[in-house]
DNA sequence: CTTAAAAATGCACTTCCATTGCATTGCTCA
DNA sequence: TGAGCAATGCAATGGAAGTGCATTTTTAAG
């Protein structure tokens, strides 16, 4: 079942929503799905993302993607039109100063905007 | 009821979520604050901040804050000990590049770490 | 000042998503 | 083979966003 879950991961392009996999299996429990994911995100498998749409989405982590580190984190596009997110790993975030006393531990990049191909 | 909201957020220096406000007023419905609150924003009042933890929170636009204007945004930083998010205001959002043919509209940009207060 | 319209507020309800408890199934290894 | 653990499924819970409708308050016109 979790192989199942990672090789449909690997077929798309962009992040997912739990319902959206959910939708794509009929026959697997959203339950199932929910602790699927969350292991593979401790496992280092996929990474979270929130895009601010209020509903958390997962993407496969790159080969290159060492999320857990947390300078080499990518930036995040989400679309306004057709409500996709996907990753831009080759965008890094720069750097940020932060002001005396503060601790960074992660950071969480999203542009909202039109998408390649809803901005034609 | 508008004027007491108003004057509660200006008391405070971090983010509010709704039930934060809900809880200081024992005599306000929740409704009336999200409207109220959208309303605000409606009018540049008050910014809506995602910070990650899938709860929308508020804060006041302070008199240099123009942002409804793309270039003009500032980060957030939240505070994974205290939980507290607050506006860095005078630390704006480097230019970001994007890959051909992706239109930005937005941008948001979430540090989490220890504030202040709880990283000594 | 009175009254009608508009705005603001409150109550109840719905929906959606995240999360958890518990029972059941399936797998692994001694 | 059989005990133990991991994985799965079902059901229920909880929190937050959002909406319809009735009521109160404010505004403005006459």
């Amino acid at each position: 079942m979790r192989l199942l879950i990672y090789r449909y991961m690997a077929g798309r392009d962009a992040a997912m929503a739990l319902s959206d996999i959910e939708n794509a299996f009929t026959k697997v429990d959203r339950t199932t799905l929910y602790r699927t994911l969350k292991t593979f995100e401790e496992k280092g498998v996929v990474h979270q993302i929130e895009d601010g749409t209020g509903i958390s989405k997962y993407a496969l982590c790159e080969p290159g993607c060492n999320c857990s580190i947390e300078q080499d984190l990518h930036l995040h596009f989400h679309c306004s039109n057709c409500g996709e997110t996907v990753c831009l790993t080759e965008h890094k975030i720069p750097q940020i100063n932060l002001p005396e006393g503060y601790l960074a531990e992660d950071v969480n990049l999203v542009v909202t905007g039109l998408c390649e191909k809803c901005s034609t």
